[in-house]
RNA sequence: GGAAACGUGGCGGAGUGGUCUAACGCACUUGUCUUGAAAACAAGAGUGCCGCAAGGCACCGUGAGUUCGAAUCUCACCGUUUCCGCCA
């Protein structure tokens, strides 16, 4: 959510904002019903305080005559204001489904595109691996090693689910031990910043296991509750199932306010994602890219609001880490404005080298939301001279397992169908050198 | 699932219908004192919205209701704690 005063001040750049994201929004409506919402708010405050200035005058000495002839005049009154709050809780609602509908506003760094179409390659890392052999894609490997079963799983659980098995899911773990060990040392997250020129206070993450359940209405302030479709939802319960632990990791400070000093605040979250994936029939059907349920670890920071494109930047920095280690090419690429999440003014994704599909796929993405999320969760920093303000946010992937264990397969086969663990990785799975 | 208690400002904690709509304590800010600090003393300070300002309105878990007037009474919901039951 943006501030109406800055709407009101700003309309042009919210218009244009809006439009290069290709959402439609009507401005200048949403201005007319704020001054209807401003005068009839002024009305009813003005009703309520005679209310309350009579009411003291009642309590006081009074005769019992004059008395009862206020306490009279003020039943009217009651009424008056009854009608009036009912204008306004009208005028309100709609004036509240407009706000959430304003996406943010694109930073000016952020290409403009209809789509991905429009998506920038920023810069990328790593030799693509030369095979004597036609490479295979991850899903033709993973089920002759026996360490990838989707056809069971189609069976028991429908379509978009597999079952990981052996040494898959050890290194799983593995990946996951390896990049927690990262986020909560200090000495490995400082040389990331310096060796990327990031100006950042390098503070350890604190590792989070979050809720996989959300109410709706938090969802929503996180501005990542889209259409009913694109959810798991249980209405019996009132509850959702997250798509990310960003959902529930960013949602944490909700009504809260920080002390500038405590800024910034860095989250690894751990969880399982859940995704309806409608709309996404017959696209990346095969092995699992695609899932209806795989699972993540998740960084969010809440930073000062000053802070917050140098905290996206570490945060890329730390993905880009994380990929070095693994010996896994990537490009990182600058999502254009109309390919970008609604809440975004800024995002980066990075894709990684398939070399069984032969093209990048997106692995990670970082989302610098601005104050944009923090106003919707009212979540805020008193600095130290007092003042009261939002705090920014920003969200990124560390590793998505599903994808990274797909990149990890198809860069790393061999001729004979095994798979080279990589190194980093095998001290996680008793030292082995292949999963054949 | 059963029973009970409770949800007040950063924290603790008064306040059971009114006449300053939140006492008091801790923590916090500033000042005095001090070489500096601590202590002591003094002053200040919740959040949001409207307003140029003066000022006004709202907020005591959330939402409805009763009343001229609600932190206080009623109802529903959410949450926390304790005991019992079940359980990874």
């Amino acid at each position: 959510m943006l501030a109406i005063n800055f709407i009101r001040d700003n309309k042009d750049i919210v218009q244009a904002g809006a439009k290069k994201k290709r959402v439609e929004i009507d401005i200048e409506m949403l201005i007319t019903l704020d001054d209807e919402r401003l005068k009839v708010l002024k009305e009813v405050e003005d009703l309520r305080a005679e209310v309350n200035r009579v009411s003291n005058d009642i309590a006081r000495d009074q005769d019992p005559a004059l008395k009862v002839q206020l306490i009279e005049e003020m039943s009217a009154v009651k009424e008056d204001i009854k009608a009036k709050e009912e204008k306004l809780k009208a005028i309100v609602d709609e004036w509240q489904k407009m706000m959430l509908k304003i996406p943010n506003i694109p930073s000016v760094d952020t290409p403009e595109g209809p789509d991905e179409s429009g998506n920038q390659v920023v810069r990328s890392w790593g030799e693509k691996p030369q095979f004597s052999f036609t490479p295979k894609e991850h899903y033709e490997l993973g089920k002759a090693l026996g360490i990838i079963d989707t056809e069971t799983a189609g069976e028991v659980s429908g379509s978009r689910f597999a079952y990981l098995k052996g040494d898959l899911v050890l290194m799983q773990f593995g990946l996951i031990q390896m990049c927690l060990e990262i986020l909560t040392n200090n000495d490995t997250l400082k040389k990331i910043a310096e060796e990327s020129s990031i100006s950042v206070v390098p503070s350890a993450f604190i590792p989070v296991i979050p809720p996989v359940f959300i109410r709706p209405l938090v969802q929503l302030k996180m501005a990542r509750y889209m259409t009913p479709e694109e959810h798991y939802l249980f209405p019996n319960d009132d509850l959702m199932l997250i798509g990310s632990a960003e959902h529930t990791l960013g949602s944490m400070h909700m009504n809260k306010i920080f002390e500038e000093r405590d800024l910034p605040i860095r989250y690894a979250g751990y969880s399982t994602a859940f995704r309806r994936e409608a709309g996404a029939a017959g696209k990346d059907t095969n092995g699992i890219l695609r899932q209806h349920q795989f699972d993540k670890l998740e960084m969010e920071v809440f930073s000062l609001p000053e802070n917050s494109v140098q905290e996206q930047n570490f945060l890329v920095a730390i993905q880009e880490h994380v990929l070095k280690s693994l010996g896994l090419p990537y490009q990182v690429v600058a999502v254009c404005t109309g390919d970008m999440g609604f809440p975004d003014s800024r995002q980066l994704d990075i894709e990684t080298w398939m070399p069984g599909q032969n093209k990048y796929r997106e692995t990670h993405s970082a989302d610098s939301m601005g104050g944009f999320q923090a106003r919707r969760l009212n979540t805020r920093v008193r600095r130290s001279d007092g003042k009261i303000e939002h705090v920014h946010t920003n969200d990124a992937t560390v590793v998505a397992i599903g994808r990274t264990l797909i990149a990890i397969i198809e860069n790393y086969q061999q001729a004979d169908g095994s798979i080279k663990i990589p190194e980093v990785l095998r001290k996680y799975m008793g030292g082995k050198e292949y999963i054949k």
